[in-house]
DNA sequence: TTATTAGGACTAACTAGTCAGTACTAAACA
DNA sequence: TGTTTAGTACTGACTAGTTAGTCCTAATAA
C-alpha cells in the first residue's frame, strides 16, 4: 500500500540531496516518481510538508545505519569506533564524479536562513549528532584512547565541525582528500601523548 | 557614472550572500537596487555573469582585508596572527540575528554540483586560502609557535575544513559558540607542547 | 465502503531574458 | 558655426516558460 507515496519520498530524497530542496521542482519530483500531481497532493499537504519528512526519515536513518553502527558500537574501542565513522562517512561520499554533500549541511546552508522549520530540525539533530560523537570521545579520554586535557564536548563540536567544512570541500573540490587526510589529523591530534 | 551598476552589484552582493544566488531573482535585485531590468541587461548579459563577477570581487576584497591584514600581517607573531584571522572571522559573522554564513561555503554548496564556472573559482579560492594559512603554519612551526610533527599543508586544510563548517554550525545554531570553541581548541591543539 | 490512484484542465504569480526606441554627451566633420 | 555620428546609459512593454498549488471527475483497489 501507499505505492505513490514511498516512490515520491525515495525519488524526492535523492534529487532534494542531488540539487537542494528549493532547486528541486515538485514537477520534477512527479516525473521521477511516475506519480501524477493531484496524486501528489493528496500525500503531501505541499512541497515543504514533502521536504521535513525527508529530512526527518533521513536522519533517522542515518542515526541507525551510519552512528549507531560505528560511534555507537561499544563492542569496538573509542578510537576504533571514530575511525569506523570516518570510513562510513567516506563510504558515503565515495561518488567522486559527482560529490553531492551532506545532505544535513546541504539543507542547514540552504534553509536555515529562510525556513525555521528546517533549521530547528536541523540544530537539533546536529546537536544530537554531537552528542554522540562526545560520548566516543569522553570514554576513550577515559580509557586513554585520547588526550584528556580537553573537554568532550568541546572536541566533538570540533569534529562535527570540520567534518561538515571536509565535506564542503570534498564537494567542492572534487575529492576525497580533504576528508581523509583531515580525519586522519584529528586522530592524531587526539592521540593521547 | 556607472551608478547602476554599482548599485546592482552592491545590491546583489547582499541578497547573494543573504539567501543565495538561486533564491534571488533578477526582479529582487531590481527592487533593491532601483533600476530597470533593461538597464540590468545593458550591464550584465545574464544573472550568471553577474553572479560570477560578485564572487571575483568578493574574494578580492576578503584577500585583501582580511586575509593580508591577520594570516599574512608579518609583523605578528603566526600564533597572533592566527588568532586576529579567527578574530576578524568572528567579527564578519557577528549579526547573531540572522547569521548568513560564509558568502564562499554557501556558494560552494549551492553551485558546486550545478555550475563548473562558480565550481572552478570556489575551489581555486579556496585552495589560496589554504596556502595563506600553511605559510603562517609553516612558519609558527619553525618559531617554535605551533607543534612541528604535521605537515604545514594538512594542518592548514583542517583549519580551513573546521572554520567552514564552524561558520554553518553558527548560521544553523544561531550562535556563535561553535566557532569561537573550536578556533580555541584548534589554538591549542596547534600549542606546542 | 473507503483509501488510493489517474487524468487533465486551470490559476496566479514568478522566472530569466528580449526588444525597439529614447536621452544625453562628446567628438568629428563641413 | 552648425550638423552628423557614435557611444553610453537608460526605459517600458513584452515573451515564453516555470512555479506551487487547486479543482473536479472517474477509475481502481482493500
Amino acid at each position: 500500500m501507499n505505492k505513490s507515496k514511498e516512490k515520491i519520498l525515495a525519488s524526492a530524497k535523492e534529487l532534494f540531496h542531488e540539487y537542494g530542496f528549493q532547486q528541486t521542482s515538485v514537477d520534477e519530483i512527479l516525473k521521477k516518481s511516475g506519480v501524477t500531481k493531484s496524486n501528489f497532493y493528496y500525500h503531501f499537504k505541499s512541497k515543504e510538508e514533502l521536504g521535513l519528512i525527508i529530512l526527518e526519515r533521513f536522519i533517522k536513518q542515518y542515526e541507525a545505519d551510519v552512528l549507531m553502527k560505528t560511534l555507537g558500537n561499544k563492542s569496538l574501542d573509542p578510537s576504533e569506533r571514530l575511525i569506523e565513522f570516518y570510513k562510513a562517512v567516506r563510504m558515503f561520499h565515495r561518488d567522486l564524479h559527482n560529490p553531492k554533500g551532506c545532505p544535513f549541511g546541504n539543507m542547514a546552508i540552504e534553509m536555515s536562513g529562510s525556513n525555521e522549520n528546517f533549521r530547528e530540525k536541523l540544530s537539533a539533530f546536529f546537536n544530537s549528532w554531537e552528542k554522540v560523537i562526545e560520548e566516543c570521545i569522553n570514554e576513550g579520554m577515559s580509557t586513554g584512547d585520547f588526550r584528556s586535557d580537553l573537554h568532550p564536548g568541546v572536541v566533538a563540536q570540533l569534529i562535527l565541525s570540520h567534518l561538515e567544512g571536509a565535506i564542503m570541500m570534498v564537494k567542492t573540490h572534487r575529492s576525497i582528500e580533504p576528508l581523509s587526510s583531515g580525519s586522519e589529523t584529528i586522530m592524531r591530534l587526539l592521540k593521547a601523548a
